[in-house]
DNA sequence: CGGTTTTTGAGAATGTGAGCACTAATTTTA
DNA sequence: TAAAATTAGTGCTCACATTCTCAAAAACCG
């Protein structure tokens, strides 16, 4: 099974193994077994097992799986061993908050701009960030930035999803609720809170 | 295929469809085809077919599907025919965002109270929403509110899941990085905005 | 009123992931 | 050193989801 390609859902899996892993690493826990990390994380030993086995035999048996190792490895594999730039545009409610979240940094992220095209919020300092005018984001390029969170309303979204593209943005986390269209090799992922609010009570059982 | 379960992943979808057709509405228009649905909203003209296919025949060949009564019929699926009141917990960066969010509204919900267990917070008043001092999030019982938001730190998700959960809520969207136990018949999504930004580079062409 | 176009609905084929069971490898223990 | 215990790795099966195809139904048009 080794050198396959990763499953999708494996992937989207693998961020909460490197929380886990990295929760464990600082308790200066040198190894785990996939049966103690399965009770740990709340999924089950075997799934954990076949998903390291997409990338290589990590674990020893009768041992367990060596923590750094894996860390790195999956970090690796996300592309997380180095760090990522995060440009933030629309500074409203939710953007201010992802802008004073200290939590993204355990997976190598830095938000390192933000913009708005507020002129009441330019010039604000938000966790040492500086909001800028959206008509700066072009100088993104010489900055390193790959990445970029759209936090507009959701009739802005598509023009700014343009001008982060523009600007070699590769890859774009969204939170408008409107589709949002790029070239083919830059990713989205969109996150519509409401969305996810709605089918919950789909789930309730009325007794 | 009339009246068989409906899947997961097309309950995922429901709300796109309800977004979408809710949007068509206020435009007036009566019927949509699959295609053009599929068009506007970016998802195959089968699958929407598909999906509507799982709750009855709704479509009329050679026309197509009659709005009004797929957003009916949509609602009642996802249980929004009636709407929700939810309880906020945590009332920070994230949590005021979510309380100042309008949008939550078209799918009939009310962010009816909020909590936090910060003396400094209580007795605020957001959107309308006076924030109330955690202990009494017991008193919820009588409110009719259904939905929880836990919004506070992750090492405080489980304890005010308990509290949710004995206050008589059916269900939970999580937006902290923790997981969280509770009864079978309660249901759980968990939003980590962190962990889907962390996959985002996985996906980055390097080119 | 009959033929043509549009469009649905369902079944078949394909693809993907979850779940399980068993094997093999390593360590621990007697 | 040999047996027992622990644990990783992987092949297999089943369930589910996506994709494709096509026949039947309704509307439209001449
Ligand atoms: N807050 C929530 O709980 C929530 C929930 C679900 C979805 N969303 C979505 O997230 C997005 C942001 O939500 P919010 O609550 O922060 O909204 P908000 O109104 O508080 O903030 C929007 C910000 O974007 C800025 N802006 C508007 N047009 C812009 C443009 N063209 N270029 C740059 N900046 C621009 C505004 O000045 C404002 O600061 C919206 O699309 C919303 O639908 C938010
Ligand atoms: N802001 C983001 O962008 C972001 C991103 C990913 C995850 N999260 C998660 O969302 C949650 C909230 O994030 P935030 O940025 O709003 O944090 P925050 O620190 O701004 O707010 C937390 C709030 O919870 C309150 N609180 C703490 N303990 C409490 C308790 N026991 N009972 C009631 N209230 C309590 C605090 O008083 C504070 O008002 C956290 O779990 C965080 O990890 C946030």
């Amino acid at each position: 099974m080794r050198y396959c390609k990763i499953p999708d859902e494996a992937v989207r899996r693998l961020p909460i193994y490197l929380r886990g892993l990295l929760f464990l690493s600082e308790q200066s826990k040198k190894s785990i077994s996939s049966q103690s990390l399965a009770d740990f994380l709340g999924i089950n030993s075997w799934l954990i097992r076949k998903d390291f086995s997409y990338f290589g035999d990590f674990g020893t048996p009768g041992v367990g799986y060596n923590i750094e190792k894996l860390i790195k490895h999956i970090k690796k594999i996300l592309k997380l061993h180095v760090g990522h730039k995060v440009a933030l545009v629309g500074t409203g409610n939710l953007g201010r908050a992802v802008l004073a979240y200290p939590g993204f940094r355990i997976y190598g992220f830095d938000v390192a701009a933000a913009f708005d095209s507020d002129p009441k919020k330019n010039g604000r300092k938000i966790n040492n960030v500086v909001v800028e005018n959206i008509s700066k984001l072009g100088r993104l390029k010489k900055g390193k930035i790959d990445l970029g969170i759209i936090a507009v309303p959701g009739d802005a979204a598509q023009e700014i999803a343009d001008a982060l593209v523009k600007a070699g943005i590769k890859g774009i986390l969204n939170f408008s609720p409107y589709r949002i269209i790029v070239p083919k090799k830059i990713k989205v992922i969109t996150i519509d809170i409401a969305m996810d609010l709605a089918r919950l009570p789909y789930y309730m059982r009325s007794n």
